[in-house]
DNA sequence: GACATGCTGTGATGACAGTCACCCTACACG
DNA sequence: CGTGTAGGGTGACTGTCATCACAGCATGTC
């Protein structure tokens, strides 16, 4: 299967065509690696050619539907998920069914990676919450090109260092955190900080029901609805449709730190 | 001053044969360092010798006494920290003094890696509990010796991802316990696997206060003294000075069960 | 249209655990 | 030897939040 690799020039690009743009083949995370610089998919930017053109041996497009799953927690690593388009949800979960979502990735980032370098099964699973197109590389591929090509090493250990610190942050958020409601407050604010419109709006897309919601601060659907309606009586938010305003940032912040 | 790098040598892998063979494709980092498999600590074992050369010309060791800082939260990475001898916890706190103990770390782990990887700040604050020794390597030696030898970024990604598999876990335990019982019923069984003698052995040093393990499982000090001697009563466990001895392993893992 | 299904909103209830308050012991240290 | 400090133990009280239960309100589907 042919794959091409796009080396895009350094651009302008508005973010929300980037995101919206659907990505039919090939490694087009170049692209969002230069639009959107602060994610952390900046894998396989601005490699060498021999390194590109290996890569497009070992990397095979598939897409996935909606309820798919790309791995399951406790697999064993079969490779690394280049996510190109859609979303995917990161969770792991309790016998009884409890479950905790870690994160939502979005396109650019890769999957599976930890589990794929140290060979230690797969400590989440990826479920697609809107279908997605992936580009695969299998574990024994994965490996030899990283030792074919040393220089990505490092960018895979950077992207890992990236990972464990947003892991550490999520961590901080979930073990510091007083209240239920302090940890809402602080999901809310994160989240208009990575879904926002660029300069710090205090609009964005809210595409995640209250059960998901509840799931990522480790509380109950029930007690997110609360909290909701009550910051929205508080004229801390609004929310119309799936779209959430903050109405008042700094009440939400302050909220936060009055009670702790 | 001299620096030595111990070479470990292959062990006996017992349980840990399992894992370890489900590596066939190289990158024998892994298989190299069967003795202590839950350790982080193959960062530096078989290198090469040009590698191990110019790494003791960058490095330098010093020591820290009790209640020393390596490095703080939010500081930028100076470089990192190989732990030799001692003990450091490694904790992260909010505004108002609450604190998180994350892990506390033992000879043979690497600190401030993540940060020194990716250039970010440090995510954790280093704090010496028993006196130390380190050999340090600043960030600019550090990165110029992967540049060097490209073999080393793969180790550090391996590092990396041992941590971030670590850090989930932490997570799930935090975040998917119903009660409070249920996560100090969990650490006292992690501790035990981890600090154990060898084999699974059910008695261990407790080398914490109340506090300290209130602080790793995001609870009160007075929770956990109840917890502590309602475990006792139920004659889950026994405390002997600083021994903790699991009387009854299964029953506690029954316990943690049944209310999840 | 009838029906099922998924999401949101809200009340009542009760348990868990944090907080405050205090006491006790051990141990270091002048 | 007294005194200070750090750690451990316990009771009383209270707030938060999970749980159950059910009721609206969309959406899709037959």
């Amino acid at each position: 299967m042919p794959v091409s690799f796009k080396i895009v020039p350094n651009g302008k690009g508005s973010r929300t065509a980037a995101t919206s743009a659907m990505h039919p083949y090939g490694l087009e995370i170049i692209e969002n690696c230069v639009t959107r610089p602060h994610r952390e998919d900046r894998l396989f930017c601005d490699l060498s050619s021999p390194a590109l053109l290996r890569l497009s041996e070992i990397t095979s497009a598939s897409s996935y539907p909606k309820g798919a799953t790309l791995f399951v927690e406790g697999q064993s690593p079969r490779g690394v998920f280049i996510l190109l388009a859609g979303r995917v949800k990161l969770s792991t979960s309790s016998i009884d069914g409890r479950t905790l979502i870690v994160r939502i990735s979005e396109p650019g980032e890769v999957l599976g990676l930890p589990a794929t370098i140290t060979g230690t099964s797969y400590e989440l699973t990826a479920a697609v919450v809107e279908s997605v197109q992936t580009n695969f590389i299998s574990r024994p591929d994965f490996l030899g090109f990283l030792r074919e090509h040393g220089e990505v090493s490092l960018r895979v250990a950077q992207q890992l260092g990236a990972s464990y610190h947003a892991a550490i942050t999520e961590m901080r958020s979930i073990g510091l955190s007083r209240s239920v409601g302090e940890k809402l407050a602080r999901f809310l604010l994160d989240w208009c900080v990575s879904h926002g419109n660029g300069t710090g709006e205090i609009r964005s897309q809210l595409t995640m029901t209250h059960e998901e919601i509840a799931e990522m601060i480790g509380a109950s659907r029930e007690t997110v609805t609360r909290l909701l309606t009550a910051f929205k009586k508080k004229d801390f938010l609004q929310i119309k449709g799936s779209t959430l305003i903050i109405r008042n940032k700094s009440n939400l912040e302050n909220f936060i730190d009055s009670h702790e």
